[in-house]
DNA sequence: ATTATCTATAGATCTATAGATAATGC
DNA sequence: ATTATCTATAGATCTATAGATAATGC
């Protein structure tokens, strides 16, 4: 029963990577420990052995998503040049990133979430927030453009909320509307 | 324990009423039958006489909720005026809406708890969508400009993700600093 | 001997239902 | 007689803990 000290550590990692999906798609509320657990191929009693409590798991867990999704982001901003801001607001506000919540901004997947969460786990939401702000910055600098931090903060609102309020509606019609629209309002230059 | 006709329709409006304010307040899966009814001051027996599921009590309050706020919103663009577009922004902005969530807005309070709501809730949240940029459209209007649909849905994106992302984060002062950032988006003319 | 993971379970929820109670409304 | 609300509870969760099991690591 008991496995490898190595394998352990992959075990607790695989915890958080497949908790940190999870919780994006069913929020912190929406899943058990059983069921994060079974996901990660291993059986619930010997969760309290690797995590102090759920709450805990939720702090590394979205710390794990936003460090994933950022650096993916990252990677694509460096191979993007000047048209990099534009190329991300497209890609942040497809359908494709719409309908994939659990591998997705941890923004837009848990903002909604947090404000029954104790201090750590809001700790991350304020890091993600001055994460994406400074992502968004270095793009518009890459294509010549100085961006200001409020200019960065209001961006970024706009994005994450085309991205929740597409994924909230009814109708797909209107959810394509609203991330079409958001994609306009950020890339025309004749604002 | 029978009480009058009339009463039992107040009482019914009550559970809806208050529903809509704890639901904002703590998400569909934050507050139970028991605590809804109790703050209704009823007990949680009686709730399946008066609704077919707690689902089907989403969907009234969320209704409830969009009703209640849209309405204290068309006063006020009402009395408005010119500046009634630059007024709603920046009371929908403030620090009062946004620490007072369950009287608030429902896109803003609830759009992250509908990804696995039955459809005649999600249908809620695509007519609040229609009925906040129609709103918004109106507004504009009266100062002389015309919005088109999607701008106004891009408006309202970014409204929705700013207030979503000041209630989301740890730190006051960035809290501030997103709203803020806003309303300078959305009422400096240079733009 | 130590310990990572397992099975089992305590105790507290939660949604929904059953049947009792007591006041309305015919 | 009807019915709005009450108390009580079934059955299914959920977080967290206890103790057994079996493989690692000294």
């Amino acid at each position: 029963m008991r496995v490898s000290r190595a394998q352990a550590e992959e075990n607790r990692r695989r915890v958080v990577e497949t908790s940190s999906r999870l919780f994006r798609e069913h929020g912190f509320d929406g899943i058990g420990i059983a069921d994060l657990m079974k996901a990660a191929g291993l059986t619930q009693g010997g969760f309290y052995k690797q995590f102090a409590s759920k709450e805990e798991l939720a702090r590394e867990a979205s710390e794990q998503a936003l460090e994933q999704n950022l650096a993916f982001w990252q990677r694509m901003r460096e191979q993007g040049g000047e048209q990099a801001f534009t190329a991300f607001v497209e890609r942040y506000l497809s359908a494709t990133h719409r309908d994939a919540a659990d591998r997705g901004c941890l923004l837009a997947a848990c903002s909604g979430h947090t404000r029954h969460r104790a201090q750590p786990v809001r700790a991350v939401f304020s890091k993600a927030v001055e994460d994406y702000a400074g992502l968004l910055i270095e793009m518009k600098r890459q294509a010549g453009v100085e961006m200001s931090r409020p200019q960065a903060l209001a961006v970024l609102s706009q994005i994450v909320g085309a991205l929740m309020l597409s994924r909230a509606v009814d109708e797909p019609a209107l959810s394509d509307e609203i991330l079409q629209a958001a994609v306009a309002r950020l890339t025309d230059d004749r604002r």
